[in-house]
DNA sequence: CTGAAAGCGCTTACAG
DNA sequence: CTGAAAGCGCTTACAG
């Protein structure tokens, strides 16, 4: 990477570099004529201002960071769509990173994020974050975070999260409707906040509709696949096996269908299932899967414009704001009643 | 951001800025009780080195750029989970461009890439990117690279791709043996060299088996997602109707599916469909869909892998290399020949 | 309106 | 083994 600095600019314009960078800034302590000549050739040798150089006199990076769990999966790349839809619109930069559902590996990425590389961060935190020392060490150097989804609800940061009390209290009040009584409850960790309130929503609709709560029947998942075919099929296995699922998470569901295909269970008929996914093709299922849709896309630009705000302290609040968006029950075939 | 610096922890350990500098990354000149001394101290203050100052100086960024059309796309993310991968474990960060299959999109990303904010760029082109000029600036900077999956054929850069004329090849045929005669060519662009080795593989199997090449059942679709539904509601509506659809995308498929069910068309009996996709649920659809998947981790893994060698310039052969990995064809329910 | 100079925080060739 | 000094390329307060 061979670069025209502004030194070269200058020497070839017979110009200072101050004079330069100002005219390349749009200064108003620059002529209109010595404006356009700058311009004119930057544009003419193709010259780009140095990013480090700026950043590290400017002390802004114009980059932000985004830490979560996973990316191949509906729901995360969806929300990198949302951020990357303001983020180019305001100019800046978005690094990505992955905590692969780990814990220390969350803890590494944002120790690294401390050194200025980035003017803002957003974390949706890995099934095993438990504590939240590494957040809160980013907030005692003042990094604007932003979290999303799965958040640490003891934090005074702003949130960005969906409606999960209600959205779990209408699912299983969906399927208690549509005549399940024995509702499996498959989450990913208890430890998020997220998994509280869809807990809270399930155990309320189970008690608004007087079905008492079985414990036997909260299934925690974990990150291996295949530990969870097995969980699930030792569930599905059952005498006294669930009439109702309940999936938290959309790679949970996938298992449920294969599981129920390979043990002749038939959905809806023997099982009803609902899930949290984003998935279009959820309609395309054998049979159409009844889902929560979480609005993803708009959780991304949703929270990066929360970030950006912070980051340009704009119009930010001294109480953290919470967002809360609406997630939607789409029903289809995996819960309808089946008459006979 | 109120950081530590190097100055800050060489005053408080009473030693030269330079001491610090390179008892920190374990030079050879220090002496081990310094850098105990050193690392002690910076560990208690949790010091950071800074990422402009360190990359300025040094003239690297630690930072690569995957520049893609989109991102929610299973076949997307999967990539970038490859990268990030071998990004994490050789220590380089990851900033995501989406192109949004616009040119001058991508133009305007790698314009902006030129100033070295990154060691080296992956790209895979947008449907509109027909000329190569922004790309063609990067190699004359020097930026090290690689192209994947949707690449530029005649450029002098590493590409990593799959064997698409033969994953083709392999596909129509086993729909020609399933009894199609009549099989339509969803492309995305005809100006992507992915896209010509599918179409050349397409025409290699149909003249291996002696069906007549027919150019009305080559349909180009774009990238709205309404526009492409209609198309396909026409093509499906014809009097002299396909038998059979190979999928050039993921993203086609689907509405195929839906137009089919709302034309009341039978797949497979009327129809047999065949996508190239990455899902795992597409075993889960009704009918199950063949597919053609695309190792697209291992694709991330690899671009990655050669870009980091590029910018290493380790073991990198002065002719640029091809990798060609290989696509999988997964037969299920939706191009089954039905015996009557 | 233009320019000289300081300084962002680091790394490294060089001196001692 | 330690340190003084130059310099990466930029921005900006200040002088003229």
């Amino acid at each position: 990477m061979s670069n025209i600095t502004l030194a070269i600019l200058a020497e070839e314009l017979q110009l200072s570099i101050a004079t330069v960078s100002k005219a390349l800034r749009d200064s108003h302590e620059i002529s209109t004529a010595t404006k356009k000549r700058v311009l004119k050739k930057a544009k003419d040798v193709n010259y780009q201002v140095n990013h480090f150089a700026s950043s590290l006199r400017k002390k802004k990076s114009k980059t932000i960071a985004v830490v979560m769990p996973e990316i191949a999966n509906n729901f995360f790349s969806l929300v990198i769509n949302g951020v990357e839809s303001v983020a180019q619109q305001k100019g800046y930069h978005v690094l990505i990173y992955l905590s692969h559902e780990n814990f220390n590996r969350e803890k590494a990425i944002t120790a690294e994020l401390q050194n200025g590389r980035v003017d803002g961060i957003m974390a949706s935190l890995s099934m095993e974050t438990t504590s939240t020392e590494h957040l809160e060490e980013l907030q005692k150097k003042n990094m604007p975070l932003v979290l999303f989804d799965r958040v640490a609800e003891n934090m005074a940061v702003p949130k960005v999260t969906t409606n999960d009390f209600e959205s779990a209290f209408i699912a299983v009040k969906h399927l208690l409707e549509n005549g399940c009584r024995r509702i499996a409850f498959l989450s990913v960790s208890n430890c998020l906040s997220i998994n509280k309130n869809r807990l809270k929503g399930y155990k309320a609709a189970l008690k608004a509709n007087a079905v008492p709560f079985n414990s036997e029947l909260l299934v925690q998942c974990t990150n291996d696949d295949a530990k969870n075919t097995g969980q699930l099929k030792k569930l599905l296995s059952r005498k006294k096996r669930p009439d109702g699922i309940f999936a938290s998470v959309e790679k949970l569901a996938v298992p449920c269908y294969e599981v129920c295909n390979e043990l002749n269970i038939r959905i809806p008929e023997d099982i009803k299932i609902i899930s949290y996914s984003n998935l279009q093709l959820a309609a395309l299922l054998a049979p159409s899967m009844t889902t929560i849709a979480q609005p993803a896309f708009d959780m991304g630009r949703e929270s990066a414009s929360i970030l950006f705000k912070l980051i340009e302290k704009k119009g930010v609040s001294p109480i953290p704001e919470n967002t809360v968006l609406k997630s939607t029950l789409i029903p289809r075939n995996s819960t309808v009643a089946i008459h006979k």
